[in-house]
Formats: structure tokens, sequence, C-alpha cells
DNA sequence: TATGAATGAGCATTCATTCAT
DNA sequence: CATGAATGAATGCTCATTCAT
């Protein structure tokens, strides 16, 4: 393992640089095998570290792919909140389309978080249920914020809230291979758009 | 060797009802845990047979749950393959209706199946895989032909057709615990109608 | 199956016949795989019967495979017994002679039987060990006559009882593929022959 | 990371001595039950570690098995081949009485690795057959380099040598019990000095 | 007697986790 | 902190044997 010189500064605080470099080598590995066909032993040598050296950033192996769907969730939520919190005076549509034009283009760019996320192993760890939860209150908050200022009419919010990243995820799982994040945001916001009877969306 | 009269099965042989017993067994366990976390022993068990019987009706218990989940979205895919068959002169807004009817109703009414075939396991198996593109495209073709007719409206009926089941999936899963079929398939088609611009659908 | 009009005297008892059917049938599979890579389903199916029936003529799998062990080595040994009960009186090396021409005769003709024979799996069968044990003695009986009547001379018959057989296994078993019995015992009993300062043995 | 200074070893790594720790305990049971009547849970506590440490030196319970043999007779024919290269110059028939010596000592002395050896179940394992050949043509380039020289006479070298190992492993096997390793190849040894004519062999 | 579906004990193998170095 | 050899619990699968028909 190449050491870099004593004092160097370009180097974080290794702790958390191995942290990442272990996260990135078993997210590239969960998104092509199922949680049970990754070996602790295939991260760690990808992570080109040892197998105990795991244990000292995560609790299990459990820990370890929570933590993959936990943190890339959570930034793509905080991304969205922050959206949302940008246009909170704004026109909703406005914020509706930058969220669906995000979740696109997380979908599409970052297939390895995306992959894993999909994931059904860890459908019953708490917190990820939680930020799954989340995402679709926030967007169901945009929705009522629209609905309140007559901006969309929608009898279901709450519904709707959970067509859109399901929507998302069938497109870019099971459709046609090279979509782009910005047609299938185009699309999907046409016909949410209409949905919501939205006037004008260019 | 004495035949016994039509009708009666006096030798033994494979029992198609027995092989149905273990699928309803084993879907109910798949449905709860995943994959790994449920033991042969416990569809066993819960089969009320014994272990080694499973195998004389399946290679192996990936045989076993890919069965579950072939043989559910076969029925369901065939099912609705007769309804766009029924309703091939018709109006394809009544086929598109009835599809997406019949899809939240399977969603709702038989969560074991459902469930299972959220599961992250078999995504590679090429027979569900293909299954899954078969939904998607009995959905596609309902849509292109009602562009055709001038019903709807709809640059992309490919990515369209991913939607809706996607939409179907994640709000049975991840939306409200209480939805009737009813109001879901009710509000996916108001949603789905306007988006595809049918101009009368009470 | 077809059974023969009633009455018939061509088959003899069905039970001796079924069962011989299974012991060939076996001795063809066991020639071929050890104890435990032969199923007894196998064996059924080969023997063109239910695998219960095997359990009518036998008790167990190694009932069957000892069965086919004893009966093959109880021919040739009582074949062999016969033959010095014959040649009592006269030359011994006569006796030994057909002894080894038999002995290399059964491996060669009927090999499914002398493979299964060297079975390790089961060295423990008492039967099987005595029946071995019995081969030896037989052979040590005629040395040890051959000796007392000036004919042969040996100081340890109950060591050379035991090569011969045990030579024989191995040429047949290790040696050139094509050697016929008749050269193996002719160049088996030229080395016995000296050996035993046996004078004259064309 | 602190470097041990050279022949110390800080780091953990597989242990050869280990490796013949299972090997030893391993042939021990092998050599009283047969391959599918040791479970590599015996080995493991007979070698005083646990079951999963024997897949780290082992690819599999048959690789084990495999082992035992393949070095077991690996190091016999090297010290055979040994002899022959020492003595290529001087009387074959000195050469040939040190392998039949050796054999014998071999034979029983070394009685778990012989025990093992005999088993069938390796039958197959293409290094075991090949070994085993290799014992017979090291046999047999001795008496054949002895016909050249005069001091053999043997129309069949070929089935002379398969003739001599098969013939120990029979007198071990199913000879009497106490038969000295001396005992068993000094009269072997005379059988065959009479048999290829060798004059002087006291 | 003959059958073969049903059974479940038995075992090889895997891999997350630990801990001595 | 870092390592990877050692561990052993956990489980899918096989196949001899049974027994209802």
């Amino acid at each position: 393992m190449v050491r870099p010189p004593d004092g160097c500064l370009l180097m974080q605080k290794p702790d958390e640089q191995k942290r990442r470099d272990i996260i990135n080598a078993a997210a590239r590995l969960f998104s092509n095998r199922s949680f049970h066909e990754v070996r602790l032993e295939d991260v760690a040598t990808a992570a080109r570290i040892g197998k105990g050296t795991i244990y000292i950033y995560f609790q299990s192996k459990e820990d370890l792919f929570a933590s993959i769907i936990r943190e890339g969730m959570r930034s793509l939520v905080e991304d969205l909140n922050e959206v949302c919190d940008r246009n909170y005076e704004g026109e909703c549509w406005e914020a509706l389309s930058t969220i669906v034009r995000e979740l696109c283009a997380f979908a599409i760019c970052r297939p390895h978080m995306f992959q894993v996320m999909r994931s059904d192993d860890l459908r019953k760890d708490p917190q990820v249920v939680e930020i799954r939860r989340e995402l679709g209150k926030l967007i169901e908050r945009v929705l009522r914020r629209g609905i309140k200022r007559g901006e969309f009419v929608d009898a279901h919010p709450e519904l709707t809230a959970q067509f859109i990243p399901g929507a998302v995820r069938a497109a870019v799982y099971y459709g046609p291979r090279d979509v782009s994040a910005k047609v299938l945001a185009g699309h999907l916001l046409k016909m949410i758009g209409c949905a919501l009877g939205v006037k004008e969306h260019a």
C-alpha cells in the first residue's frame, strides 16, 4: 500500500477516506449482485483492505449495506428537501419539476446507488424504510401545497406521491436500455402535468 | 396388476394439488421474509409435508421460488392478454382500464404473490424477466393501438407502459396501508386518462 | 411388463428370476461406480422394477451389495474347491494350475463381478471377509499338500496363498488393458512354478 | 506496518505444519472407515481444529482424501525412483530387492497411508491412477534393464511389474496379521528371484 | 406381490465474525 | 489501527427406507 509522506495534507482524515473507499467498493458490488451474493471478502479485496478492517468502520455486513442505501438516499432526499425549501414561495410545479428531474438524473446517473437502493434485502431496515417514506412525504407535501394554491387538482396526493418514484424506478429498471434522464423526466412530467391539471407546462 | 376404475387414484402419483400446497405455503413465507431468510424446512413444515417432498416437485429452492413468481405473473399476464383480445375491436381505453383494475386487484388481493414478486433474488431469472417484459409489451400494445385509433396522445408509449405497473407497485408497497384496489385503480386511471388526453372517462 | 401366459413353465419361480435380474443389474452398476455412487433408484430402473421391490428380495442396500459379492465369490470358491477335491489324489501342481487359470478367467471374463469384488466398501462385511479368507485357505491347502508330497518347496505357504490372488487382481486392474486370461495365467504359473521349485511344467 | 524481523512470523499465514496435522489426522480416520463413513467434523475434531479450517487447506473432502493418497504414494514412488537411480550401474537384482523391501516396509510401517491407498473411492482420480501407473513402470524398467543385462529371464515384465505390488497388498491385507516386513519381503524376493532365474540370492 | 411418493436423518460446504499478532 | 487465519453455526440437498395403495 502506497503511503503518503508523513504530514501530507492531501489525504483527509484517513478514517473517513477509508470508509468512503469501502462504501464505494461495496456499492459497486451490491449493484450487480444481491446482498447474499456479495461476500465481505470480495468487498475487502475490491477496497484493497483486509477483511477485518471492514469491522472497524461498520458493525456488520447489514450495517455496511444499510449505510450505502441510507447515505445514498439521504443525500438525494436532502437535495430534494432543499429544492422544496428554495421554491417554498414560488410555483409548486416548478418544485415538482425539479424533483422529478433530480429523481430521474439520480436513477440514471448513479446506477450503482440506485441498483442497490432497489434491493429488497433491506426492506425491513427501519432507517431505510423511514427514508423511503420521507421521500414520499416530501413529494406529497409539494402536491398538497400545490392543491392548496390551486395549481394542482388531485384527489389522492398520497397515492400520486408514491406513483412518481415508482414510475421512475420501473422505467429505468424494465424500460428501454438507453433512455436519457432528460427524456424520462420530460415524459413523466408531461403526464403528471396533465394529470394534475397544470395548464401551462413547457 | 389390478387397475382401479377410472377416476380413482389407487396408484400414487405426483399430485398437482400437493404442488399447489407447497407453492402456497412457500409464497406465504417468502412474502414475509426474504429468499435467504426462509428455510426449506419451514416451507415443508408450513405445507405439512416432509422436506424431501419439495424436491419431488421442484428442482431446488431457487426453482421453487422462481416457480411461485413465474406462475403468479404468468396467470396475471394471461388474464390481461385475454382482456386485450376480448376488447380488440372496442375502445382501447376500455381495455386499458380493465388492465389497470386487474393489476391493482392482483396487487392488493394477492399480497403474497405480489410481495414475492418484488424480490430481488430473481432479477436475473430469464423467465421472470421475460414475463415482466411481456407485461410491459402488453400494455404498450394497447397504448399504441389507442394512439393509432386517435384515442390516446402519447409520445413515449414504451415509457408509459413501464410507468403503470411501477406506479401500482410503489403505491401498494410504500403507500397508505389501507388503500382499496378500487380507489387505487380509480386514481391511477384518472391520471392516466388525463395524461393520454382521453376525453370522457367518468 | 409382459407377463407370460398363466401356467407357462419357461419362467422359473418368478421370485428367483427377479432376484437374479436385480443382482445382475446391480452388479453392472456397481462395477462402474462405487457403492455410494449407485442409487437404489438406478438399480430399480436398470432392473425394470420398482424401487420398493428391491426390499422384498434384499434387506438393505448393503445386503444387496454384499449378496453380489458373496454369490460371485461363493461360486468361484465352490468351483475351486471342486477342483481341489477332484485332484485330491493327483498332482498338486495340476490342481494349482487349474485354480490359477480359473482365477484369471474369472477376473477377465466376468469383469462386473470382479470389479465389484474389489470394492472396499464392504471390507468389513463379515461374510465377504470370510469368503476371501476361504479363498486364501483353499490355495494354502493345496500348497501345503504339495509341500508334504514333495512337489513344492515353500517356507511360507500362507503368504504365497495371498500373493496369488493379489497378483491377479493387480495385473487385471493396473496392467495392460488387453491381457488375455491365458497369457496372464501362463505367466503367473511359470513364475509360481519356478518359485515353488516345480521341475517340469509345460 | 511494523515488519517482524526475519524468521519471526508475526503475521499469520497458512501453516504447512497445520496442513500436515490435518492430513495425518484424516489418514488415521480414513484407514479405519471408508470415505463416506468419515465425517469432516471428525477430521476437524481429530486435528483439533475447526471444521472450516479444513477448507483453507483443501478444496473439498475429496481433495483432502486424494491429497493423502497422492502424497503418500508420491513419497513412496520418489523414494523408489531414487533407489533405481542410485543402483543404475549396479546389479538390477540389488535394485529390485531394495524396491520390494521398501514396498513391504511402507505397507506395514505406514498402515494408515497404505490402508487409505486401497480405497476405491479414488480409483478414478487421475493423479492417483497416474502415480500407481508410475509405480508399475518403475518396476518394469528395472526388470527390463535386468533382462537386457542378462540378469533376469522374464517373458512379460509388464505383468510381473504388476504382480509385485499386488502380492504385497494382498498379503498385508488378507494374510496373517503379524507378518513382519522382513519376512514378507524375504519370502516374496525368494519367489521373484526363482521366477526371474536369478542365480545367487542368499 | 409390486409400486413409487413420501420421509427425514445426515453431511458437505459457506461465510460472517472474531481475535491473536 | 490493520490483518487474515481460524471458527462453527446454519442450511440446502441426497437418498435409503417405509408404507399406503
